[in-house]
DNA sequence: GAGTGTGAAAACATTCACAGCT
DNA sequence: AGCTGTGAATGTTTTCACACTC
Protein backbone atom coordinates (compact mmCIF):
# COMPACT_ATOMS: atom_id res chain seq x y z
CA UNK A 1 0.00 0.00 0.00
CA UNK A 2 1.67 3.60 -0.96
CA UNK A 3 2.49 6.04 1.43
CA UNK A 4 0.04 8.61 -0.17
CA UNK A 5 -2.77 6.44 -0.16
CA UNK A 6 -5.63 8.76 0.72
CA UNK A 7 -8.73 8.66 2.30
CA UNK A 8 -11.42 8.24 -0.39
CA UNK A 9 -14.42 10.20 0.10
CA UNK A 10 -17.15 7.31 0.01
CA UNK A 11 -18.92 8.42 -3.45
CA UNK A 12 -22.68 7.95 -3.00
CA UNK A 13 -24.72 9.77 -5.59
CA UNK A 14 -27.63 11.00 -5.06
CA UNK A 15 -30.38 10.89 -7.23
CA UNK A 16 -31.31 14.39 -8.69
CA UNK A 17 -34.98 13.89 -8.33
CA UNK A 18 -34.02 12.90 -4.65
CA UNK A 19 -31.38 16.63 -4.17
CA UNK A 20 -34.62 18.47 -5.14
CA UNK A 21 -36.27 17.33 -2.12
CA UNK A 22 -33.50 17.24 0.33
CA UNK A 23 -34.45 21.14 1.17
CA UNK A 24 -38.07 20.59 1.33
CA UNK A 25 -37.22 17.93 3.91
CA UNK A 26 -35.53 20.27 5.87
CA UNK A 27 -38.32 23.46 5.56
CA UNK A 28 -40.66 21.06 6.76
CA UNK A 29 -38.21 20.00 9.76
CA UNK A 30 -37.98 23.45 10.72
CA UNK A 31 -42.03 23.53 10.72
CA UNK A 32 -42.24 21.25 13.52
CA UNK A 33 -43.13 22.55 16.80
CA UNK A 34 -39.56 22.15 19.23
CA UNK A 35 -40.45 19.69 21.34
CA UNK A 36 -41.41 16.47 18.88
CA UNK A 37 -37.96 14.73 19.53
CA UNK A 38 -38.92 11.78 16.44
CA UNK A 39 -40.68 11.77 13.10
CA UNK A 40 -41.89 8.89 11.01
CA UNK A 41 -41.80 8.88 7.37
CA UNK A 42 -45.59 8.89 6.90
CA UNK A 43 -45.35 11.99 9.53
CA UNK A 44 -42.95 13.62 7.22
CA UNK A 45 -44.50 12.85 3.76
CA UNK A 46 -47.57 14.46 4.90
CA UNK A 47 -45.79 17.80 5.50
CA UNK A 48 -44.04 17.23 2.41
CA UNK A 49 -47.01 16.19 0.64
CA UNK A 50 -45.01 13.16 -0.95
CA UNK A 51 -45.72 9.36 -0.83
CA UNK A 52 -44.09 7.75 2.59
CA UNK A 53 -41.66 5.04 0.71
CA UNK A 54 -40.95 8.12 -1.48
CA UNK A 55 -39.40 10.12 1.96
CA UNK A 56 -37.94 6.53 3.15
CA UNK A 57 -36.26 6.24 -0.11
CA UNK A 58 -34.60 9.72 -0.22
CA UNK A 59 -33.62 9.47 3.32
CA UNK A 60 -31.61 5.87 2.71
CA UNK A 61 -29.58 7.72 0.44
CA UNK A 62 -27.88 9.27 3.28
CA UNK A 63 -27.18 6.46 5.33
CA UNK A 64 -29.11 4.43 7.76
CA UNK A 65 -30.43 7.32 9.63
CA UNK A 66 -34.08 5.53 10.73
CA UNK A 67 -34.92 3.73 13.71
CA UNK A 68 -36.69 0.11 12.62
CA UNK A 69 -40.52 0.49 14.38
CA UNK A 70 -39.67 3.73 15.65
CA UNK A 71 -38.67 6.33 13.04
CA UNK A 72 -36.04 9.00 12.64
CA UNK A 73 -34.53 11.23 15.22
CA UNK A 74 -35.18 15.20 14.51
CA UNK A 75 -32.00 16.46 14.89
CA UNK A 76 -30.30 13.85 13.35
CA UNK A 77 -32.04 13.68 10.70
CA UNK A 78 -31.90 17.68 10.30
CA UNK A 79 -27.70 17.06 10.82
CA UNK A 80 -27.52 14.80 8.06
CA UNK A 81 -29.44 16.92 5.62
CA UNK A 82 -27.56 20.19 5.89
CA UNK A 83 -23.95 17.85 6.01
CA UNK A 84 -25.25 16.21 2.51
CA UNK A 85 -26.10 19.74 0.93
CA UNK A 86 -22.82 21.44 2.47
CA UNK A 87 -24.94 23.55 3.95
CA UNK A 88 -22.14 24.09 6.79
CA UNK A 89 -19.42 25.02 4.81
CA UNK A 90 -20.83 28.51 5.25
CA UNK A 91 -20.44 29.92 1.51
CA UNK A 92 -20.30 33.24 0.70
CA UNK A 93 -22.81 34.45 -2.31
CA UNK A 94 -22.44 38.22 -3.90
CA UNK A 95 -25.76 39.99 -5.32
CA UNK A 96 -25.35 41.64 -8.72
CA UNK A 97 -28.08 43.62 -9.77
CA UNK A 98 -29.64 46.06 -6.80
CA UNK A 99 -33.03 46.72 -8.37
CA UNK A 100 -36.17 45.64 -6.46
CA UNK A 101 -35.10 42.09 -6.87
CA UNK A 102 -31.80 42.34 -5.70
CA UNK A 103 -32.05 44.25 -2.88
CA UNK A 104 -35.38 41.70 -2.08
CA UNK A 105 -32.70 38.99 -1.86
CA UNK A 106 -30.48 41.16 -0.06
CA UNK A 107 -32.93 41.61 2.65
CA UNK A 108 -34.19 37.68 2.57
CA UNK A 109 -33.54 36.41 6.00
CA UNK A 110 -33.80 32.95 4.78
CA UNK A 111 -30.19 32.53 3.12
CA UNK A 112 -28.22 33.58 6.12
CA UNK A 113 -30.65 31.11 8.10
CA UNK A 114 -29.76 27.98 6.06
CA UNK A 115 -25.95 29.05 6.40
CA UNK A 116 -25.20 31.36 3.08
CA UNK A 117 -23.66 34.27 3.51
CA UNK A 118 -24.10 37.57 1.19
CA UNK A 119 -20.84 39.34 1.70
CA UNK A 120 -21.18 41.68 -1.65
CA UNK A 121 -23.64 43.75 -3.73
CA UNK A 122 -23.02 45.10 -6.68
CA UNK A 123 -24.35 47.29 -9.22
CA UNK A 124 -22.95 50.09 -11.88
CA UNK A 125 -25.93 52.46 -11.44
CA UNK A 126 -23.71 55.39 -9.86
CA UNK A 127 -27.50 56.41 -8.02
CA UNK A 128 -27.26 52.89 -6.04
CA UNK A 129 -23.10 53.07 -5.89
CA UNK A 130 -22.51 54.17 -2.35
CA UNK A 131 -25.79 53.58 -0.72
CA UNK A 132 -26.44 50.83 1.51
CA UNK A 133 -28.84 48.32 1.49
CA UNK A 134 -29.28 45.38 4.25
CA UNK A 135 -26.11 46.78 5.95
CA UNK A 136 -24.17 46.35 2.80
CA UNK A 137 -22.47 49.41 0.34
CA UNK A 138 -23.13 48.45 -3.22
CA UNK A 139 -20.33 48.64 -5.05
CA UNK A 140 -19.55 48.58 -8.56
CA UNK A 141 -19.09 46.07 -10.48
CA UNK A 142 -14.96 46.68 -11.23
CA UNK A 143 -14.46 45.45 -7.70
CA UNK A 144 -15.89 42.57 -7.81
CA UNK A 145 -13.03 40.57 -8.45
CA UNK A 146 -11.42 41.59 -5.27
CA UNK A 147 -13.98 41.18 -2.87
CA UNK A 148 -14.30 37.84 -4.79
CA UNK A 149 -10.59 36.61 -4.01
CA UNK A 150 -11.33 38.45 -0.54
CA UNK A 151 -14.17 36.70 0.40
CA UNK A 152 -13.28 33.11 -1.36
CA UNK A 153 -17.40 33.59 -2.87
CA UNK A 154 -18.56 30.38 -4.35
CA UNK A 155 -22.10 31.64 -5.37
CA UNK A 156 -22.94 34.51 -7.44
CA UNK A 157 -26.95 35.41 -7.60
CA UNK A 158 -27.43 37.50 -10.70
CA UNK A 159 -30.53 39.94 -10.45
CA UNK A 160 -30.19 42.18 -13.19
CA UNK A 161 -31.74 42.99 -16.75
CA UNK A 162 -31.81 40.42 -18.85
CA UNK A 163 -29.21 42.20 -21.24
CA UNK A 164 -26.64 42.43 -18.52
CA UNK A 165 -26.82 39.00 -17.20
CA UNK A 166 -24.48 37.12 -19.43
CA UNK A 167 -21.85 39.60 -19.52
CA UNK A 168 -22.44 39.47 -15.72
CA UNK A 169 -22.27 35.54 -15.52
CA UNK A 170 -19.19 36.03 -17.81
CA UNK A 171 -17.13 38.51 -15.54
CA UNK A 172 -18.37 36.39 -11.80
CA UNK A 173 -16.98 33.20 -13.77
CA UNK A 174 -13.75 34.86 -14.58
CA UNK A 175 -14.10 35.71 -10.59
CA UNK A 176 -13.53 31.96 -9.89
CA UNK A 177 -17.21 31.85 -8.93
CA UNK A 178 -18.26 28.37 -9.51
CA UNK A 179 -22.08 28.45 -9.02
CA UNK A 180 -24.68 30.52 -10.09
CA UNK A 181 -28.13 31.38 -9.40
CA UNK A 182 -30.15 33.41 -12.23
CA UNK A 183 -32.97 35.25 -12.29
CA UNK A 184 -32.40 37.39 -15.47
CA UNK A 185 -35.14 35.87 -17.62
CA UNK A 186 -32.44 34.71 -20.17
CA UNK A 187 -30.73 31.36 -20.96
CA UNK A 188 -27.23 31.89 -19.69
CA UNK A 189 -24.04 30.10 -21.71
CA UNK A 190 -23.35 26.31 -19.80
CA UNK A 191 -19.21 26.60 -19.32
CA UNK A 192 -17.66 23.62 -17.85
CA UNK A 193 -17.33 23.21 -14.24
CA UNK A 194 -19.98 25.95 -13.16
CA UNK A 195 -23.06 25.32 -12.02
CA UNK A 196 -25.97 27.41 -13.47
CA UNK A 197 -29.40 27.46 -12.11
CA UNK A 198 -31.88 29.48 -13.36
CA UNK A 199 -35.22 30.78 -11.82
CA UNK A 200 -37.42 32.22 -14.44
CA UNK A 201 -41.18 34.13 -12.77
CA UNK A 202 -42.39 34.50 -15.73
CA UNK A 203 -41.92 30.53 -16.80
CA UNK A 204 -43.53 29.42 -13.41
CA UNK A 205 -46.50 31.73 -14.34
CA UNK A 206 -46.70 29.73 -17.67
CA UNK A 207 -46.31 26.71 -16.25
CA UNK A 208 -49.37 27.56 -13.92
CA UNK A 209 -51.45 28.36 -16.64
CA UNK A 210 -51.23 25.41 -18.54
CA UNK A 211 -53.05 23.61 -15.66
CA UNK A 212 -55.62 26.54 -15.53
CA UNK A 213 -58.50 25.86 -18.00
CA UNK A 214 -57.92 21.83 -17.12
CA UNK A 215 -59.25 21.64 -13.70
CA UNK A 216 -59.15 17.68 -13.95
CA UNK A 217 -55.26 17.99 -14.67
CA UNK A 218 -52.64 17.34 -11.98
CA UNK A 219 -49.60 19.75 -11.73
CA UNK A 220 -46.81 18.09 -10.93
CA UNK A 221 -44.01 19.73 -10.13
CA UNK B 1 -77.36 11.65 -31.04
CA UNK B 2 -78.84 13.67 -28.46
CA UNK B 3 -79.45 17.53 -29.02
CA UNK B 4 -77.20 18.36 -26.20
CA UNK B 5 -74.24 16.23 -27.87
CA UNK B 6 -71.93 19.14 -26.81
CA UNK B 7 -68.18 19.32 -29.03
CA UNK B 8 -65.62 17.60 -26.95
CA UNK B 9 -62.49 19.01 -26.77
CA UNK B 10 -59.50 16.44 -27.17
CA UNK B 11 -57.61 15.65 -24.20
CA UNK B 12 -54.49 15.14 -25.98
CA UNK B 13 -52.41 14.81 -22.21
CA UNK B 14 -49.46 16.68 -22.24
CA UNK B 15 -46.71 14.85 -19.56
CA UNK B 16 -45.70 17.30 -16.78
CA UNK B 17 -42.29 16.88 -17.68
CA UNK B 18 -42.99 18.51 -21.29
CA UNK B 19 -45.00 21.23 -19.82
CA UNK B 20 -42.36 22.44 -17.55
CA UNK B 21 -39.89 22.62 -20.94
CA UNK B 22 -42.68 24.46 -23.38
CA UNK B 23 -42.05 27.80 -21.55
CA UNK B 24 -38.59 27.54 -22.38
CA UNK B 25 -39.23 27.07 -25.82
CA UNK B 26 -41.51 29.78 -26.15
CA UNK B 27 -38.33 31.83 -24.56
CA UNK B 28 -35.76 30.00 -27.41
CA UNK B 29 -37.98 31.27 -30.37
CA UNK B 30 -37.96 34.82 -28.58
CA UNK B 31 -34.21 35.49 -28.46
CA UNK B 32 -33.96 34.49 -32.45
CA UNK B 33 -33.57 37.04 -34.73
CA UNK B 34 -36.56 38.11 -36.89
CA UNK B 35 -35.63 37.47 -40.00
CA UNK B 36 -35.62 33.73 -39.57
CA UNK B 37 -38.61 31.82 -40.32
CA UNK B 38 -38.07 28.09 -39.40
CA UNK B 39 -35.98 26.26 -36.91
CA UNK B 40 -34.94 22.56 -36.73
CA UNK B 41 -35.46 20.79 -34.22
CA UNK B 42 -31.64 20.48 -33.39
CA UNK B 43 -31.39 24.36 -33.46
CA UNK B 44 -33.92 24.64 -30.97
CA UNK B 45 -32.52 21.77 -29.00
CA UNK B 46 -29.00 23.62 -29.26
CA UNK B 47 -30.59 27.31 -27.63
CA UNK B 48 -32.73 24.65 -25.31
CA UNK B 49 -29.81 23.09 -24.46
CA UNK B 50 -31.54 19.60 -24.57
CA UNK B 51 -31.47 16.51 -26.90
CA UNK B 52 -33.33 17.21 -30.06
CA UNK B 53 -35.59 14.39 -29.98
CA UNK B 54 -36.65 15.28 -27.06
CA UNK B 55 -37.51 18.69 -28.67
CA UNK B 56 -39.42 16.84 -31.75
CA UNK B 57 -41.08 14.15 -28.84
CA UNK B 58 -42.12 17.56 -26.90
CA UNK B 59 -43.70 19.03 -29.62
CA UNK B 60 -45.36 16.55 -30.90
CA UNK B 61 -47.71 16.01 -28.50
CA UNK B 62 -49.32 19.70 -29.66
CA UNK B 63 -49.75 18.13 -33.17
CA UNK B 64 -48.40 17.45 -36.17
CA UNK B 65 -46.15 20.68 -36.62
CA UNK B 66 -43.24 20.37 -38.59
CA UNK B 67 -42.41 19.74 -42.04
CA UNK B 68 -40.27 16.59 -42.93
CA UNK B 69 -37.10 17.36 -44.47
CA UNK B 70 -37.83 21.16 -43.55
CA UNK B 71 -38.32 21.41 -40.13
CA UNK B 72 -40.73 23.80 -37.85
CA UNK B 73 -42.59 27.51 -38.91
CA UNK B 74 -41.23 29.36 -36.30
CA UNK B 75 -44.18 31.85 -35.88
CA UNK B 76 -46.78 28.80 -36.72
CA UNK B 77 -44.80 26.96 -33.23
CA UNK B 78 -44.84 30.23 -31.21
CA UNK B 79 -48.51 30.40 -31.42
CA UNK B 80 -49.16 26.65 -30.73
CA UNK B 81 -46.64 27.14 -27.86
CA UNK B 82 -49.05 29.77 -26.44
CA UNK B 83 -52.45 28.18 -27.29
CA UNK B 84 -51.20 25.04 -25.11
CA UNK B 85 -50.10 27.15 -22.36
CA UNK B 86 -53.30 29.59 -22.21
CA UNK B 87 -51.17 32.17 -22.67
CA UNK B 88 -53.50 33.78 -24.98
CA UNK B 89 -56.64 33.96 -22.76
CA UNK B 90 -55.35 37.03 -20.98
CA UNK B 91 -55.28 35.91 -17.29
CA UNK B 92 -55.77 38.14 -14.71
CA UNK B 93 -53.29 38.51 -12.09
CA UNK B 94 -52.80 40.25 -8.51
CA UNK B 95 -49.97 40.73 -6.56
CA UNK B 96 -50.14 40.34 -2.34
CA UNK B 97 -47.69 41.53 -0.65
CA UNK B 98 -45.85 44.98 -1.90
CA UNK B 99 -41.94 44.58 0.04
CA UNK B 100 -38.98 44.32 -2.67
CA UNK B 101 -40.00 41.45 -4.15
CA UNK B 102 -43.82 42.13 -4.60
CA UNK B 103 -42.79 45.49 -6.25
CA UNK B 104 -40.28 43.62 -8.11
CA UNK B 105 -42.87 41.32 -9.78
CA UNK B 106 -45.06 44.53 -10.28
CA UNK B 107 -42.33 45.86 -12.48
CA UNK B 108 -41.12 43.10 -14.21
CA UNK B 109 -42.60 43.15 -18.08
CA UNK B 110 -41.56 39.67 -18.59
CA UNK B 111 -45.44 39.54 -17.27
CA UNK B 112 -47.42 41.45 -19.47
CA UNK B 113 -45.55 40.56 -22.79
CA UNK B 114 -46.30 36.79 -21.70
CA UNK B 115 -50.14 37.83 -21.83
CA UNK B 116 -50.52 38.09 -18.13
CA UNK B 117 -52.05 41.63 -16.31
CA UNK B 118 -51.11 42.63 -13.18
CA UNK B 119 -54.76 44.23 -11.84
CA UNK B 120 -53.82 44.74 -8.48
CA UNK B 121 -51.49 44.97 -5.48
CA UNK B 122 -52.49 44.74 -2.22
CA UNK B 123 -50.82 45.14 1.44
CA UNK B 124 -51.95 45.80 4.80
CA UNK B 125 -49.30 48.09 5.70
CA UNK B 126 -50.56 51.58 6.69
CA UNK B 127 -47.63 52.91 4.75
CA UNK B 128 -48.03 51.47 1.54
CA UNK B 129 -52.00 51.58 1.53
CA UNK B 130 -52.38 54.04 -1.30
CA UNK B 131 -49.20 54.60 -2.42
CA UNK B 132 -48.15 53.73 -6.02
CA UNK B 133 -46.01 51.08 -7.21
CA UNK B 134 -45.73 50.43 -11.40
CA UNK B 135 -48.52 52.09 -12.12
CA UNK B 136 -51.24 50.49 -9.70
CA UNK B 137 -51.82 51.95 -6.07
CA UNK B 138 -51.49 49.56 -3.39
CA UNK B 139 -55.08 48.35 -1.82
CA UNK B 140 -55.83 46.75 1.59
CA UNK B 141 -56.52 43.04 1.78
CA UNK B 142 -60.02 43.66 2.79
CA UNK B 143 -60.90 45.17 -1.21
CA UNK B 144 -59.38 41.55 -2.43
CA UNK B 145 -62.39 40.10 -2.99
CA UNK B 146 -64.30 42.82 -4.67
CA UNK B 147 -61.19 43.04 -7.05
CA UNK B 148 -61.33 39.77 -7.74
CA UNK B 149 -64.78 39.64 -8.81
CA UNK B 150 -64.68 43.05 -10.49
CA UNK B 151 -61.50 41.88 -12.91
CA UNK B 152 -62.35 37.60 -12.15
CA UNK B 153 -58.88 37.06 -11.42
CA UNK B 154 -57.18 34.16 -12.31
CA UNK B 155 -53.96 34.03 -10.24
CA UNK B 156 -52.54 34.89 -6.95
CA UNK B 157 -48.61 36.00 -6.48
CA UNK B 158 -47.89 35.65 -3.03
CA UNK B 159 -45.01 38.11 -1.86
CA UNK B 160 -45.45 38.70 1.56
CA UNK B 161 -43.25 37.71 4.47
CA UNK B 162 -44.05 33.56 5.26
CA UNK B 163 -46.07 33.98 8.06
CA UNK B 164 -48.74 36.03 6.09
CA UNK B 165 -48.98 33.26 3.27
CA UNK B 166 -51.25 30.31 4.51
CA UNK B 167 -53.72 33.63 5.49
CA UNK B 168 -53.54 35.20 2.21
CA UNK B 169 -53.70 32.12 0.28
CA UNK B 170 -57.12 30.95 2.50
CA UNK B 171 -58.25 34.84 1.32
CA UNK B 172 -57.70 34.26 -2.48
CA UNK B 173 -59.08 30.84 -2.60
CA UNK B 174 -62.32 32.09 -0.98
CA UNK B 175 -62.24 34.65 -3.36
CA UNK B 176 -62.68 32.76 -6.35
CA UNK B 177 -58.79 32.41 -7.27
CA UNK B 178 -57.79 28.90 -8.49
CA UNK B 179 -54.34 29.27 -9.17
CA UNK B 180 -51.71 30.56 -6.65
CA UNK B 181 -47.80 31.35 -7.25
CA UNK B 182 -46.27 31.32 -4.03
CA UNK B 183 -42.87 33.14 -2.70
CA UNK B 184 -42.79 33.15 0.64
CA UNK B 185 -40.77 30.13 2.06
CA UNK B 186 -44.08 28.01 3.60
CA UNK B 187 -45.83 25.00 2.69
CA UNK B 188 -49.09 25.96 1.63
CA UNK B 189 -51.55 23.86 2.25
CA UNK B 190 -53.84 21.83 -0.26
CA UNK B 191 -56.39 22.45 -1.73
CA UNK B 192 -58.67 20.59 -4.15
CA UNK B 193 -59.16 22.02 -7.88
CA UNK B 194 -56.57 24.71 -6.85
CA UNK B 195 -53.34 24.69 -8.51
CA UNK B 196 -50.31 25.62 -6.16
CA UNK B 197 -46.52 26.01 -7.22
CA UNK B 198 -43.95 26.88 -4.84
CA UNK B 199 -40.90 29.29 -5.87
CA UNK B 200 -38.17 28.95 -2.86
CA UNK B 201 -35.46 31.34 -3.01
CA UNK B 202 -33.35 29.40 -0.76
CA UNK B 203 -34.37 26.23 -1.39
CA UNK B 204 -33.20 26.94 -5.23
CA UNK B 205 -29.61 27.97 -3.10
CA UNK B 206 -29.37 24.67 -1.15
CA UNK B 207 -29.73 22.51 -4.34
CA UNK B 208 -26.81 24.52 -6.00
CA UNK B 209 -24.84 24.22 -2.71
CA UNK B 210 -25.55 20.60 -2.84
CA UNK B 211 -23.45 20.20 -6.44
CA UNK B 212 -21.22 23.04 -4.98
CA UNK B 213 -18.30 20.77 -3.60
CA UNK B 214 -18.87 17.62 -6.06
CA UNK B 215 -17.42 19.11 -9.19
CA UNK B 216 -17.79 15.35 -11.12
CA UNK B 217 -21.46 14.98 -9.99
CA UNK B 218 -23.75 16.97 -13.14
CA UNK B 219 -27.03 18.80 -12.02
CA UNK B 220 -29.68 18.33 -13.75
CA UNK B 221 -33.05 20.13 -13.28
C1' DG C 1 -47.58 -3.13 16.83
C1' DA C 2 -45.21 0.29 14.56
C1' DG C 3 -42.22 1.82 11.23
C1' DT C 4 -37.72 1.34 8.52
C1' DG C 5 -35.03 -0.23 4.50
C1' DT C 6 -35.19 -2.20 0.13
C1' DG C 7 -36.01 -5.76 -3.68
C1' DA C 8 -39.23 -5.89 -7.40
C1' DA C 9 -42.87 -3.85 -10.17
C1' DA C 10 -44.87 -0.09 -12.35
C1' DA C 11 -44.86 4.39 -14.20
C1' DC C 12 -42.63 7.93 -16.37
C1' DA C 13 -38.99 10.20 -19.18
C1' DT C 14 -35.23 10.32 -22.40
C1' DT C 15 -32.67 8.81 -26.22
C1' DC C 16 -31.69 6.00 -30.24
C1' DA C 17 -32.41 4.88 -34.76
C1' DC C 18 -34.86 4.78 -38.80
C1' DA C 19 -38.97 4.77 -41.99
C1' DG C 20 -41.16 8.15 -44.49
C1' DC C 21 -42.05 12.75 -46.34
C1' DT C 22 -40.36 17.17 -48.88
C1' DA D 1 -30.05 15.28 -48.78
C1' DG D 2 -32.39 16.98 -44.81
C1' DC D 3 -35.44 16.69 -41.16
C1' DT D 4 -39.73 15.09 -38.84
C1' DG D 5 -42.46 11.77 -36.20
C1' DT D 6 -42.39 7.75 -33.60
C1' DG D 7 -41.69 2.60 -32.36
C1' DA D 8 -38.48 0.41 -29.50
C1' DA D 9 -34.73 0.50 -26.14
C1' DT D 10 -32.87 2.43 -22.28
C1' DG D 11 -32.62 5.06 -18.13
C1' DT D 12 -34.75 7.22 -14.09
C1' DT D 13 -38.24 7.87 -10.56
C1' DT D 14 -42.02 6.41 -7.95
C1' DT D 15 -44.67 3.15 -5.62
C1' DC D 16 -45.83 -1.33 -3.71
C1' DA D 17 -45.25 -4.73 -0.47
C1' DC D 18 -42.92 -7.16 2.92
C1' DA D 19 -38.88 -9.02 5.64
C1' DC D 20 -36.79 -7.25 9.42
C1' DT D 21 -35.89 -4.54 13.77
C1' DC D 22 -37.18 -2.19 17.97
Amino acid sequence: MPLDCALVKENRKIPPATVKRLPLYLQCLDQIDSDSIGISSKNLADLAKVNDAQVRRDLSYLGTLGTRGVGYDIKTLRNQLQLELGLVEGWSAVIVGVGNLGSALAHYGGFKDKGFGVVGLFDDDPKKINSQVAGLVVTPLSKMEEYCKKYNVAIGIIATPGEYAQGVADQLIDCGVRSILNFAPVLLKNVKDVQIRSVDLSQELQILSYYLDRPILKAVD
